[in-house]
DNA sequence: ACATACAACGCCCTCTGCTGGCTTTTG
DNA sequence: ACAAAAGCCAGCAGAGGGCGTTGTATGT
């Protein structure tokens, strides 16, 4: 076979097969054959100086070469050098490698060497050689451009003497592969069974591959044997144990069953039971030219060579979705089409399509959380949620609004952002107990707690007595005190909205003035009144404004002086003050009254109802003009308009 | 060898809901 | 000016849906 080129890789597959269980049919005819240390001793190379080529022979003789071990020797490997014939690739020779010689290349090397084969055969210069290291890694076949490594075991084993291959070996199948039909047709009862022991060997082969693929078939095996113990009385079990596989036949004529050493497999099929043995091994022999990665199966590489390609085979009848494999299919259409969902909990009314859902599901009632983050204390329930987790670690934020680029650590969170900053028509929500409309329905749900909870104890007004159990109805409640006059003079009628106004209405009463002018020795009853005199009679800075009497063309300070002038002018009617003045005047009361403490509503009810503290004089005359002077003023200038 | 069914794990997504900081409104 | 209340907003986690991929068992 021409060493194929590694572009041409795709077109090669490299198998690496277990090694099939010997048949005790063959044990007898092995006994013929002469053995490796036969061999050697009648000067042959052989694999105990290693370094030395196996002898070529003949391709008809190599079943003879297969051959047993002397007693007391014990085979760790069964070696075998193959002629890599253009096309072709021929089985040359085999040996055994026993225990003595192992025993002494270890003395000699200080470990177990890398055996090689290399020889001439029968086609003269055919390259041809198996090459071996029992330690770590199988070595390529010399002249092939690929060959899969495979660790083997180290574990230095015996041998059960009696397995031997069969006496005929199709092309494509292994040297010790079981003839059809014959796991279920040779009790082992009728092998004879000495007393057997648990031993074991590897072996090695390599072989042209079938179905006319440029394929090399390499078997490493590693056998265990378990020696069989007679018993005639029953007569029954014969148990031949390969590695790991173990064939257990209880009675003629009765089932058997083929049960894996490793773990809990068992099979009626001897060959499904070497099929599965496959999974005990990191054999993957199939390489995916486009990526490298390797399986165990053609079909899982053809499968993954499908995820390359996009072809997907498995089409759905109800929509346009299509699938690598027919399971996908059948799932799609659980979750989109018929809706079964097989997997159900038993503690609630979930159920899922996939075993993993529920499983999934499952934790959330029992709290298991096995995805513990390295870095806080926090733990998932699924690695997804962990890998989430970490982004609040590492800072990672990928996803970016499109719009004004601020960035997210989840999805759901920028497409909200998106939503409520970037979107025209943002949906609101309205609260069912009353008109609040609220952006986000979490949202929503904090007022409905914070504002429509029931409280067992009571919530009380307050301004009065009133209780009420749901704090929305206590605020509703409140807002109706907002316009009332609740603060009552205790000397007269007066009542004002805000508790303020009250005490600067009492002083009326009482005579108090608190705030005196430091310039001179007046007492005033507010502080806006105070600041007003010191402006108007201490403050350098400003000039007073100049306001004419309409009747007389007298100057004065302030239109509430004119109005008090007019009241003595004796040419009163008639006169005029400008238009729109008495408004002017009022906006200005307002501001005064900001200035003072005094809310709008405060003034317009103290223009309107006529009930404003009560000014002497002197507060009169030192600030900016009473509503009532106002009142008269205009009232003058209607008189006069009319 | 091949196809098929099924299992298992992983990844990513959406929807949901809570939380706490920030901003605005209200008193 | 201030504090409290309420809404806005991003961060974060819970739960579940859906699909991709690989592995195993089994029948033909």
């Amino acid at each position: 076979m021409a060493a194929p080129e590694l572009s041409a890789l795709s077109e090669q597959f490299t198998r690496i097969k277990e090694l099939t269980v010997i048949p005790e049919k063959g044990l007898e005819e092995v006994d013929r054959v002469p053995r490796v240390h036969d061999l050697q001793s009648a000067g042959e190379p052989g694999p105990a100086d290693s370094h030395e080529p196996l002898q070529a022979l003949p391709l008809e003789q190599r079943l003879e070469l297969v051959e047993t071990p002397a007693e007391g020797h014990e085979h760790i490997f069964t070696l075998q050098a193959v002629q890599l014939a253009s096309g072709d690739l021929e089985l040359l020779s085999t040996g055994w490698l026993d225990a003595e010689h192992v025993q002494e290349m270890q003395e000699a090397e200080g470990g177990l060497p890398s055996l090689l084969w290399l020889e001439e055969g029968p086609q003269q210069g055919a390259p041809q050689c198996v090459a071996l290291s029992v330690q770590e890694e199988l070595s390529p076949l010399q002249e092939l451009e690929r060959v899969q490594f495979h660790l083997l075991e180290e574990s230095l084993a015996v041998v059960r003497e009696d397995l031997q291959p069969v006496g005929s070996l199709p092309e494509s199948s292994g040297l010790t592969k079981f003839e059809k039909g014959q796991e279920k047709d040779q009790p082992a009862a009728e092998q004879g069974g000495a007393q057997r022991a648990e031993r074991q060997f590897f072996l090695v082969e390599a072989w042209p591959g079938d179905g006319g693929r440029d394929e090399i078939v390499l078997t490493i095996s590693t056998l265990n044997v378990e020696e069989q113990i007679e018993e005639p009385a029953l007569g029954q079990a014969n148990i031949e144990n390969t590695s790991s596989v173990k064939k257990q036949r209880k009675t003629k004529g009765t089932k058997q069953t083929y049960r894996c050493d490793i773990c809990m497999f068992t099979s009626s099929r001897i060959s499904s039971l070497n099929r599965h043995m496959r999974i005990h091994t990191s054999e993957k022999p199939h390489m995916c030219h486009l990526c490298l990665r390797t399986f165990r199966t053609v079909t899982l590489l053809r499968n993954h060579i499908n995820t390359h390609t996009g072809t997907r085979p498995h089409k759905c009848a109800d929509c346009d979705m299509a699938f690598v494999t027919s399971g996908e299919l059948v799932r799609h259409r659980r979750y989109k089409h018929t809706h079964e969902k097989p997997f159900k909990c038993s503690m609630c009314a979930y159920a899922s399509v996939e075993a993993s859902k529920l499983k999934r599901h499952v934790r959330s009632h029992t709290g298991e959380r096995p995805f513990q983050c390295l870095l806080c204390s926090y733990a998932s329930k699924d690695t997804y949620k962990l890998k989430r987790h970490m982004r609040t670690h590492s800072g990672e934020k990928p996803y970016e609004c499109h719009i004004c680029h601020a960035r997210f650590t989840q999805s759901g969170t920028m497409k909200m952002h998106i939503l409520q900053k970037h979107s025209e028509n943002v949906p609101k929500y309205q609260c069912p107990h009353c008109d609040t409309l609220i952006a986000r329905k979490s949202d929503l749900r904090v007022h409905v707690r914070n504002l429509h909870t029931y409280h067992a104890t009571e919530i009380r007004c307050r301004y009065c007595p009133a209780a009420f159990h749901e704090r929305y109805a206590l605020v509703q409640h409140q807002k109706t005190h907002k316009n009332e006059k609740r603060f009552k003079c205790p000397h007269c009628s007066y009542a004002s909205k805000q508790e303020r106004h009250l005490v600067v209405h009492v002083r009326t009463h009482t005579g108090e003035k608190p705030f005196a002018c430091s310039a001179c020795p007046k007492h005033f009853r507010q502080k806006t009144l105070l600041d007003a005199h010191v402006k108007k009679h201490h403050d350098l800075d400003i000039s007073p404004a100049v306001h004419e009497c309409p009747v007389c063309g007298r100057g004065f300070s302030s239109w509430s002086t004119v109005h008090r002038h007019l009241k003595k002018c004796d040419s009163a009617p008639g006169t005029s003050s400008p238009s729109g003045k008495g408004r002017r005047t009022r906006k200005r009361k307002q501001e005064a009254s900001r200035a003072a403490g005094e809310d709008d509503a405060t003034v317009e009810e103290e223009q309107f109802q006529g009930e404003a503290a009560p000014m002497d004089h002197e507060e009169a005359t030192a600030g900016s003009g009473s509503l009532e002077e106002d009142l008269t003023c205009e009232m003058i200038f209607n008189m006069m308009v009319k």
